[in-house]
DNA sequence: GTCTATAAGAAGATAGAC
DNA sequence: GTCTATCTTCTTATAGAC
């Protein structure tokens, strides 16, 4: 039983391949029909609309993030399990954190392919900007400026604002990361600049300075 | 003589806007000569397509920025000029640049609507994603990597790896423009972060800590 | 569940009057 | 230069056979 994949999980997929370079728009029910192997109006049968197969793609992802490893979380929702790990973390260890939560972010097929389509259709609804600025910038520096602000008053790092060092942290990995959504042929390049970061970060923010 | 607008550009104008918000394929020509006050097939008499039109809008933009104000550059192309202002520029006044710039992208009515219509058409065109790589990320890191070298030089800041320095310095601003993209109602907290942003930034990299 | 055939409407573009 | 009328093709969606 359950030899070959659902049919009506192929098509969201395919759907989402297709809405993250083209658009809601830009994609008509035969090229989804298509990408599956079947023709447009077989796809009726698993969902009543294009506007359907959208809404589903939207409602999966939801679940899939609920409660779950959001941006750069590590223990997912507590920071203060986190601090454990990163009270005495060494800065080569800090460095495969970061790429690490980067890769997951490039290389990871639903990730990859919906922070794309959230990016294209963000200017047409509402709830879709809302739901990118939650997720690709909220989150993460909400949740790093936690676990920022717990090494600052461990004594670790410096006595700065956790908020901005959150942002000095995560900023230059949002910035590669765009950048590499559309040029993975720069990605060793990349991954080279955000080892730099990472460790030009750490030495100008731990406590006792060279 | 030439009491009104041009018409051919006056469809550009909002042939643009459209296409900021819903992208090429979300927009029709009657979508288009709606917003301008005629009727879809008078487009035809000033554009031979909807292609064209798009063409045309790239064109311009492309004659708009060639050699002129590139991202977060001052006096240019020339940051040799630039090391002038900023070798005893004050934290006051480098926020205020800072703001300035930042404002200048939010604001400027082209800008504004380019870069979203490059961020929606980015992953659907080669020449596109090229183009946007350029313009929001390489050309500002470039330029500010070679403003810090220098000021790590002189030593006004600290002896650290310039282009990080850039990267610590540009990424967040441009974490913050795409978030007031959608979110124009946040600007007041995305500027205030900003300052603090610059101010920590200053903080740290200055050569003489406090 | 998939197909072919087809309806109903939208979209890009042209013709020709004014 | 703008319009109305129209052409053609594309697109979403349905009907009904298998």
């Amino acid at each position: 039983m359950m030899e070959k994949k659902d049919t009506k999980q192929i098509i969201l997929d395919e759907a989402l391949s297709l809405f993250a370079v083209n658009g809601y728009e830009g994609v008509t029910v035969a090229d989804i029909a298509n990408a599956v192997g079947i023709k447009a109006p077989s796809l009726y049968k698993h969902y009543m609309s294009k506007q359907d197969i959208f809404d589903a793609i939207l409602t999966e992802m939801e679940e899939r993030y609920k409660g779950q490893v959001t941006p750069m979380r590590i223990n997912g929702m507590d920071a203060n399990k986190d601090m454990g790990l990163f009270i005495n973390i060494s800065e080569e260890q800090l460095i495969e954190m970061g790429k690490g939560l980067f890769l997951y972010f490039l290389h990871d097929e639903y990730a990859l392919k919906f922070r794309r389509m959230l990016t294209i259709e963000q200017y047409r609804n509402q709830k879709l900007s809302t739901l990118y600025a939650k997720q690709y910038i909220g989150a993460p520096l909400s949740y790093q400026g936690m676990l920022f602000g717990f090494l600052s008053g461990a004594g670790v790092m410096k006595q700065e604002n956790p908020q901005i060092m959150a942002l000095h942290f995560y900023a230059p990995m949002y910035l590669m990361l765009t950048l590499c959504d559309c040029h993975p042929e720069r990605e060793d390049e990349v991954l080279s600049t955000l080892e730099q970061h990472i460790r030009q970060f750490n030495h100008l923010y731990q406590s006792k300075g060279d």
